[in-house]
DNA sequence: CCACCAATAGGGCGTATGCGTTACACTGCG
DNA sequence: CGCAGTGTAACGCATACGCCCTATTGGTGG
């Protein structure tokens, strides 16, 4: 049998040689690319770089890895997510762009070698913690996910510290209607004061963007 | 000359495979030791365990890396942080803990090397990235730093969403007391609501400890 | 010893906020 | 079509908040 043809986006140089030695040391794998960012990833797709799977990072210095998952998969390579974000929101973001597995980078190197067997298989390369993550996220679902559009933007505006005449000004509402809505956003998240909304939307955010 | 000899502290096996492949290989290091988190660290340093140089992690399971410093030093052995934390806090956290070098996960493997060779000659090892932050952290100082211990306690309070009445009852204080506070908070602050006074709290909690 | 500051506490005043309620227009869905 | 959901707006009321002010106590520094 041919070797398992692996390419490694990263952009930290001791994680791609560390999964590079890891991987070859292992038998029956080659890495046969190596890319920093989004961008060099693009180029070495276009020049018609061909592999099994990808390991790949999400925090590149040009953008978010998951941009690039769609690229890899229409060119019929495998995607594992090799991450320390380990927040249930990153982690589904992950499966909705399609990709194939999700570790974190504490992982061992055996469960990345088990991983790409794994998903070579066509099967989902997810460990218990990663999957646990999911399950209790699913549970407890994100709150601010019950607001409409209109109250998330007065949230927003709550948490940049703006009284309800001023939300009110920069929305061309009365200052009356602004404060409606912000006893509905209380009323839907169970809070009583203004500081727990904005706290609540600082945690999204902090969340949503990795900062 | 004998081999420079070298301890991994980092909780990744694969950062510890990248670190340890790029130091053998290039000639005269030897990686003496692998420790994962601050427990192992200490037993491998009572079973006399003897290095130059350890290679160091902030984000450990058991605690903050910053922790084990002081016993490397008095074991003779110097100290370069490699992390991925690039806040100005942290830096001068971990220089005040005493490291010789400060290195981000980004780095390309010479510099590692390079770090190494010069904390062996009792300087410092500090790349221009990271002296830019510290100088740049030193001009705009945390304003949150000019609170007394008590406005501080205050501003936590408020940052958790509490009215003045409750966090007085919490604190034994007058709520005009709790006012007079958040009022000297706010002018010391320049802000004109306690949003703001949260919004900061949270911020500034968010780099102080790591989230 | 005096000056200064942090911490405590209180009063007063005007405004902002939170809470309940009502009302109406618009949109989409069964 | 009717109805639910949303956005908009207004009113009154009680309370919280922000912003003045004064005052005492205890510690710190000149």
């Amino acid at each position: 049998m041919d070797a398992i043809q692996v390419l490694i986006i990263d952009d930290h140089p001791l994680i791609r040689l560390g999964v590079k030695r890891s991987l070859e040391s292992s038998g029956g794998m080659q890495v046969v690319g190596e890319c920093a960012d989004l961008a060099s990833t693009r180029k070495w797709l276009d020049l018609n770089g061909k592999a099994h799977v990808a390991i790949l990072d999400r925090s590149l210095p040009d953008g978010d890895g998951l941009e690039i998952v769609e690229a890899l998969k229409a060119a019929g390579i495998k995607v594992i997510v090799l991450t320390v974000e380990d927040d249930d929101v990153e982690i589904r973001a992950a499966i909705e762009a399609g990709v194939d597995g999700y570790l974190l980078k504490s992982s061992d190197t055996d469960q990345i070698i088990h991983a790409i067997g794994v998903v070579l298989q066509d099967a989902g390369a997810f460990p218990p913690q990663v999957l646990k993550k999911i399950y209790r996220g699913n549970q407890n679902d994100n709150p601010i996910s019950r607001l409409s559009a209109r109250e998330l933007e007065i949230a927003e505006y709550v948490a940049q510290g703006y009284s309800n005449k001023v939300i009110g000004a920069k929305l061309n509402l009365s200052d009356n209607t602004v404060r409606n809505h912000l006893a509905n956003i209380m009323q839907k998240l169970d809070f009583h004061n203004r500081v727990q909304v904005a706290t609540l939307v600082l945690q999204h955010l902090r969340k949503a963007r990795r900062i």
